[in-house]
DNA sequence: GTTTTCATTTTGTCCTGGACAAATTAAGTA
DNA sequence: TACTTAATTTGTCCAGGACAAAATGAAAAC
């Protein structure tokens, strides 16, 4: 077992995937095949990884997630990571809103109150829907970017995506409206972490005259389709973010449609759904807020009152 | 690697980890000492868990939160397991909101805007600090209990969640004073996924002045670190639920407070900590929400403005 | 009688090295 | 170009062994 003090060696093997969010087994594999990491070890036999390690693994966790390849990038070099990090820069350009620098100052200083007031008052300004699609898409990408190029810490991240939560739950609650037509069902499938996309659907939703009931992230199918069922809904909708595996995405979703009465649509959104409408017969795919509105208006025309 | 299909069959590993909260190495170890669990195998043979007995382990991990051990228990019968269950329920008896029955029954039936503003009165008619401790805790007890014996489904319970973060978001908001003092830091480690306590922590202590400031869950060690001296934060605020393997916590919070300056204090809350305190030197274990307050005047006395 | 010390289980986590299926890329074919 | 098929990459799982931290129980000292 690790030692308590283990501060001036370095980090045990679960230390390493609390930081990283590498799993023990992917750690030890990587070490076999590629010979990195190369961690120390304790006079028990065990793994302890220093800490400049330890922030390589996390450059390597951040070109993950944009879409390279173990192989290419865990043998290389911190400078050739830079560099790659560099050129992910310049291949994504980020439309980011007009007060971009002011909201990422906010974001970097921890100063959630502010950056709150600052989104609230956009919302004001715009509305709902055009705080959503002008403001919130555009910011929430920009600060992806921002965090993968380094120039934003997990925690500022959080502090937005925290922040974010807050207004986009005080304005569903206070559209007023309740009891319309359709009824919805919103959640994501398990391993679906992101909660952002599916409150965003419901802020579209919501003031729109739609009955929404959200369930949050990670609801088990078997649940899912029992709460459809049980609960007089209309529509499922079902939100995934970038990460999510495509493939179990679609895998789920077909499931899902089979299992639920033909009267409940079944919708499906965010940026993992982009291009897989063919492989999804009977499912709605959306594409973006806009579609949203679109497809909400689509089963209204098919279902009259 | 998991299928999403995996509904009517059982669980993977992994699936049961997370469902669970027992790591797998643990889940393997059982079975080869105990004979229990005894998950089928899929035609890879990997091992594939029937709900059943996942229910089980379940129950046996609340009764090893209750300081049973595996030996004693893992072997015996579902009704056993029960039984010792109703034991220790008398033993602690939880007192259940005198309007219990109507609100299990809102959410078996997916009435979640009713749900809310059932929480809501109460809120309002109570006051926040007794609506957390006379209402939410209770309540929120309940519905585990519920959800362990399988009276509540998962999607009743995760409506229930979803209502309770609406209505104490909404309270936080409201609550009107700013720029107080101590400046405290809510978070969680990764691999807790539950942000009911901390948004109860951050309801409690907003309102007595201090200046919260939420990552939500998930933030690796370093970035907590980075954020907490970064962002002039006087305290330092993690939460664990009773399903954080007390190992991993006691572990990443001595870590952390090696790491972070003296003068940051470094408080754990959460029922994963309950009697964790003489393992963590310099480090404030909250036991419950009364306790919160005591430790936030403590802070205060110690600190005179 | 209470506390302290020491030996003995119990228990969780880590180890090695092998295996395999899902995901991805490359190559071949219509 | 679009589709199918083969090759490679990659993450997760497996078995069974090992060992230290924690819990328990027994003995000794206060």
């Amino acid at each position: 077992m690790r030692s308590l003090n283990d501060q001036p060696e370095g980090l045990g093997i679960a230390a390493v995937e609390r930081d990283t969010g590498l799993p023990k087994d992917t750690l030890r594999v990587w070490e076999r095949r590629y010979g990195f990491p190369r961690p120390l070890r304790d006079a028990n036999g065990e793994r302890v990884y220093p800490a400049e390690q330890v922030d390589k693994l996390r450059l390597i966790r951040r070109l993950l997630d944009q879409g390279l390849r173990p192989s290419r990038i865990v043998a290389a070099t911190t400078e050739e990571l830079a560099q790659m990090l560099e050129a992910a820069r310049e291949a994504a350009p980020a439309a980011a809103p007009a007060d971009w620098g002011t909201l990422l100052g906010l974001m970097h200083r921890q100063e959630g109150a502010a950056l709150q007031r600052a989104l609230q008052q956009n919302l004001l300004k715009n509305g709902l829907q055009r705080f959503l699609t002008d403001t919130l898409v555009p910011l929430t990408d920009a600060v992806g970017q921002a965090w993968l190029k380094g120039e934003l810490s997990v925690a500022g991240e959080h502090l937005y995506t925290e922040q974010v939560h807050n207004v986009l739950r005080g304005a569903i609650a206070n559209h007023g409206a309740h009891g319309g037509s359709p009824s919805i069902l919103l959640t994501t499938f398990p391993n679906e972490l992101h909660s952002l996309g599916l409150l965003m659907a419901e802020a579209l939703f919501a003031p729109e005259g739609a009955q929404c009931t959200s369930l949050g992230t990670q609801t088990p199918l078997a649940d899912i389709e029992r709460a459809a069922t049980q609960g007089g809904i209309d529509v499922v909708a079902l939100s995934f973010s970038s990460a999510y595996p495509a493939r179990q995405a679609v895998d789920g979703l077909n499931t899902l449609r089979a299992r639920l009465p033909a009267h409940i649509a079944l919708w499906a959104g965010g940026h993992a759904m982009r291009e897989q409408q063919r492989k999804l017969p009977g499912i709605r795919v959306i594409a973006d807020l806009q579609d949203g509105i679109a497809a909400l208006a689509e089963w209204r025309a098919g279902h009259p009152a």
